[in-house]
DNA sequence: CATGAATGAGACTTCATTCAT
DNA sequence: TATGAATGAAGTCTCATTCAT
């Protein structure tokens, strides 16, 4: 309205669009890759027109590798403090952590984007050694200190760490990557909740790691 | 040499065109995604010529669905006759069905194409119905049945039986998906040993599986 | 000039495009046929990329079917008028109607049109109907309808209309398809001034279809 | 049967095998053209191989002229000796001549060739100058040779024989390449016997060429 | 002679990117 | 800044032609 504010309409507008490129560019990468997604597209998902789009980012390129790390850094060590500020035991703590992940990865959009990058990283290999450092180390770590904690508070048996923190990522994974191909194509086929379907999957494991009494 | 053989040279080319092409498709679809695929490389690959390629695939995408119902037809249903003749513990079945199906899936090309089809379902909604059908399906029921057995026998707790094999098909799934995108580049991250780590995770599964003695 | 006009240089172009395009096109439509012109000659003529063609027509056949359209739309219907307006004798008419055919139709790149949808009917079949319904019924109305007006004012025989019009129309048509064809080529051959053939074939007809008194 | 038969089976698909080459790719180029006919296709239909084709015929545009020629030669002077011999009325002639030529040419494959020469010559430039030869000056020849004949005998008015001559053959060559275009197409249009008109069209050119007495 | 598998030049079309406005 | 018209490199696919059998 006021043309003389520093933050007119236009001006929030203008700070806004590097998110809103950002956004609607996962939305569609999720949806139909990288390479079938067509830049104005994602210009005008946005709301901006083709040349806009590339005031914001170089290059398709560097969008994608734009869209990859903006959806990242958010994502890392949520569950850091989670694990050290814990106090019950580890089983509970764990199934925190699988709600906590399943709400902020599996259930959203980074979990399409764990698709793409899966698909793309040997066609983005500068994407592989990040994506590694941001999200595959912490990830195992962030697992691996709690079944450690397990296994030093007893709860747990002894077991190989990182395979068994693989093992509590594993259906997660699964369930997110499954929901952003299959989980969305209209066929006909097993439906199961994926909720519950974690829930069972975790107290399996649990049951599996905890040394018998 | 034998000018009445009815095989030729040529001939003997012939019959195996398509399965050369299948071959070097399959490996650069894995490799770069099916989009950044150009025909004249699978040609190329194959040892032939771009125009040959058209001679035995009306087009890129009929190629491509070729690729998948070719390395899914012979590996579906190799399970279900281990399933059925299984005489000792249901516990020792699931083992043995770990290892078949990591020599058969995880190991080879075939995990690839999982890959590549997580990538490009949405874009061929054909191929979804297909590989329900094709894989999801008998896998889902592949393992169900043993889980079932299991739990008939009163090896196994009641539990779910679709949970639990989706339990114990995620790690494998896991292990050949990372195998075909960030562990085909380098970088320095967590190195594991697949077939450990699956060891390791089957060892934990199947513990929480058992009913307590 | 003006910062404000809203028909700045690119936007004049823009508006001008479609118009060049379709001209080129059916310069190069009607000298080497349909087929054996090339996309990018066609932009080339009208000063464009290859690319800025399929901003404006989606299709090679697209912009076939327009540049017929376009060039039939303006010359139908404009004898019309002429017949039902004239007041002398219908030999007069005629003579008219076919001097204004021939500078409308003839003598202009419409006639190459006609070579060129002749040629390409075939394969086109949602022009022939097109074709039919603006061009040969209109024209066939136009001269049955002079026709008509001669026999019913006692100056022409009583002879099937629709079969005379057609008589009046060949020769014009008969010319307008050498000039685009043989006419274009450097032979040594019949040489003979169209006009005058033209006079000389309607005073023919007109006396063949005069009542003699 | 016999091999040693000097005109075996073989032998004698051989001789005929140029001849049904023409046959078959006549037929396809009046049908879709030169350029949109496969030279595939015409193998096909005359039932050989592609490659035998090409035995026969070292390219398409050598097939193309060979068609054309050989269409052709048959065709020309036929009704010169018509013209020398004819003893009665030069009407009668006209009469006899228009039903000859439109049983020879109008009515037959013949008339398809016109077609596509017509759309083709400017692209087989040396085409021109034969069909020029063979085609155009023998025709006019012949007509205007009647013509000339009816002069001297006093029927026909005093007029340019070679404007006479195309008034009498335009009238054919409109309805055989109609027959060849639209014709060959599904629709509404005007509908008229091609015989009627051309007798109504020549009964009303006889009338306008007689002088009247 | 005949075949048809193979070739590769070339056509149509797309789309990431640029740039005049 | 924002636009969207324009570009042209690049990709898919076709088909005339060749040649080993």
């Amino acid at each position: 309205m006021n043309p003389i504010s520093p933050t007119s309409q236009r001006q929030r507008r203008k700070e806004a669009r590097p998110q809103e490129l950002l956004e609607a560019a996962l939305t569609l990468f999720v949806e139909k890759g990288f390479a079938a997604t067509r830049s104005e597209e994602v210009a005008h998902a946005a709301g901006v027109s083709k040349g806009t789009l590339y005031l914001y980012y170089p290059s398709k390129e560097e969008l994608f590798k734009a869209v990859v790390r903006t959806n990242l850094s958010a994502l890392i060590a949520e569950g850091e403090e989670l694990v050290e500020r814990h106090e019950g035991s580890t089983s509970e703590l764990l199934v925190r952590l699988f709600a906590t992940w399943w709400q902020r990865l599996g259930n959203t959009h980074a979990a399409g984007i764990h698709k793409v990058v899966l698909a793309e990283v040997r066609n983005f290999p500068e994407l592989a050694q990040f994506y590694t450092d941001e999200v595959i180390v912490p990830a195992d770590r962030l697992f691996s200190r709690a079944v450690q904690r397990g296994i030093d508070r007893g709860e747990f048996r002894e077991l190989p760490v990182h395979e068994v923190a693989h093992a509590l990522m594993a259906p997660m994974i699964f369930q997110a990557l499954h929901r952003h191909s299959f989980g969305a194509c209209p066929v006909h086929g097993v439906e199961l909740d994926p909720e519950a379907m974690l829930r069972t999957q975790l107290e399996l494991l649990l049951r599996g790691l905890e040394v018998r009494t």
